[in-house]
DNA sequence: AATGAATGAGGGTTCATTCAT
DNA sequence: GATGAATGAACCCTCATTCAT
């Protein structure tokens, strides 16, 4: 890649950081191509010259999102800690603002796009799922995980308390019960922990 | 209240209802004015004589909806279910189409009115959280519910589930799985029911 | 027709006035609706909230325009004119400037409406053609007109003859030789007039 | 003329080539100059490297264009076809797709140029006219045409015939009258053949 | 000389809101 | 009180043109 090529990424990978960190913070809608194209020092006319359109920046910002979170997710998964950590890691780990997810973003992801291209499912399948499967066998194997549960099950449950707990009006209220939130996690509503 | 108070009020109902149904399907931004206008059979100008502005409409929407699911919910709570039908009920019970919520409306709710008006605390102060901490105590008594874990976990954990099998894209998806989430609720991801 | 109805019809006959002599001037690419709205009066939505889209507006001009151009012919065809004054009215009559029109609009309404609506056919089918064919049949009988001539053959020729002569730079280079186009029309170019 | 001038002209030549054919396709203002660099294989600076600006491109292309018109117009002139067989040719012979013009072009040439450069008048002056009086001339002679008619009065018939049967819309409608036509050009609507 | 990148100006369109009847 | 009509501001997008390499 030469310069022209390596600048040119660079300005792509600029504007797409720009874009990201606005809609995650406002949603789609309240931004403004020429909002997007102030913050990141560049014309209006530039980000359409990149990306086409305003959905096609949409499109590319949500990839740039999903590939970015799934690395996160796999240094996780990787790292050797220990198992109960991990799992606290990938909930509770206090995401840096710019991963703080708008929810009209989130949903943008999750409906619109599902549809068209099928970018997030790809990864899930290729990636997320494979890592995470093997982490709750091993939680299994360890004693962690209740061995009759079905691994998506127990997926389910972990995404939607990351999900959850990653909206900003959610994470503080939360703080002062994190530990019990833990336990019912792991125990249940019902069980005890001893 | 006399015919025209009632009159009025039955209008501003229709309003309120057409708007509800259109923010809750379409989200906030994507409805305009004069959509709801149209869909209502009144005039544009009409609304503004009753809320002002969209931000207050918004507003009086917001509550009409928070009134109407507080309602739902007492009714679960003080029928006589038991326990663990009543938690299947909250939470997995099929929601109409036309409670089934838009996240952007949701986001909103949470969000921009948590801020300023903070109705839905109080009614959460004054009915949703006595009910359910209530429901808890009974569950704790009944032995459903672990002594140790606070009413405040509990009630997180019950919206979570509830807010997040609401997703229309979420529910299709764990319906083969219910058993396990119920279970895992139950018993935890560790626990065994037994 | 009430005076809120009349009131509109007045406002819309002067955008349409307005749109028309700017098209015809101008062509249709040139002008903006704002240049119209300035030029009428009104505000741009105002002409939204008439025609919807800036296509529409063109459309609604054009059928305008076309009624206006066939009850002018219908004028001169019902008068009691001799024959070649008709004739020469209808090709030479100095056309006011608002009806020069545009070769673009011109264009327009021959092209891309003929597919669609197909409107300026049927007012040609229903009025202009048969009004013409009785006004040729009345030049044969009075033998102005060759008897084995096809009524399309001339009014092909007269429509030719009238649109070429309409356009603005040619117009004034022609009077001169008025008189010899006259007879060729009449008499062709070999012909003598004797 | 070396080496780089005529890859020079060569290139200029394509460009004007591209830029023609678009422009008499789809009109002037609907053609924009990066779909001509496109179309032409260079960038759009290197157009504005070879004709500085919009304008000026469009001026050369009509240049160019008028330049080729009036070869092929001489072709017909100077060939050896009887008099009425040029005639015919002139006006029916059916144009190929290339030079089937666009109105707007065709308004562009007639009216914002002879304004300035008059190039069009230039070539008419020292070209068109005198052949086309000389070959009025021989029609004259030959008995084809009146004697008493101005060589002017008759040039702007065929122009007329010209032009107006080299509309697209026009063409496939006179097919069938074509014979009619010709009669009336030579004989008048009223004169007989005979 | 040639190009990829960048831009200011302007166009069509929508929307929340106000005016006037 | 209710309505049709009207509006200013903003948005997405395109284009002729210039900059920088």
């Amino acid at each position: 890649m030469d310069g022209f090529q390596r600048r040119r990424e660079q300005k792509k990978k600029n504007i797409l950081e720009t874009a990201l960190s606005l809609f995650t913070e406002y949603g789609i809608q309240k931004v403004s191509i020429s909002e997007i194209a102030k913050k990141a020092n560049v014309s209006q006319v530039t980000i359409y010259n990149y990306f086409e359109s305003k959905h096609n920046l949409i499109h590319d910002v949500f990839i740039y999102y999903v590939d970015k979170a799934a690395n996160d997710f796999e240094e996780v998964i990787f790292s050797d800690l220990p198992f109960p950590e991990k799992i606290q890691k990938m909930v509770f780990a206090k995401k840096e603002a710019a991963t703080q997810i708008h929810e009209e973003f989130y949903e943008f992801m999750m409906k619109e796009y599902t549809a068209e291209g099928n970018y997030i499912e790809k990864v899930y399948i290729e990636k997320t799922i494979p890592y995470f499967t093997k982490l709750i066998e091993d939680g299994k194997q360890q004693g962690f995980v209740n061995q009759e549960l079905s691994a998506e099950a127990v997926l389910f449950y972990i995404n939607m308390l990351k999900d959850y707990v990653q909206k900003e009006e959610v994470y503080q209220k939360i703080l002062p019960i994190t530990e019990d939130i833990t336990n019912i996690f792991f125990y249940g509503i019902c069980g005890k922990k001893d």
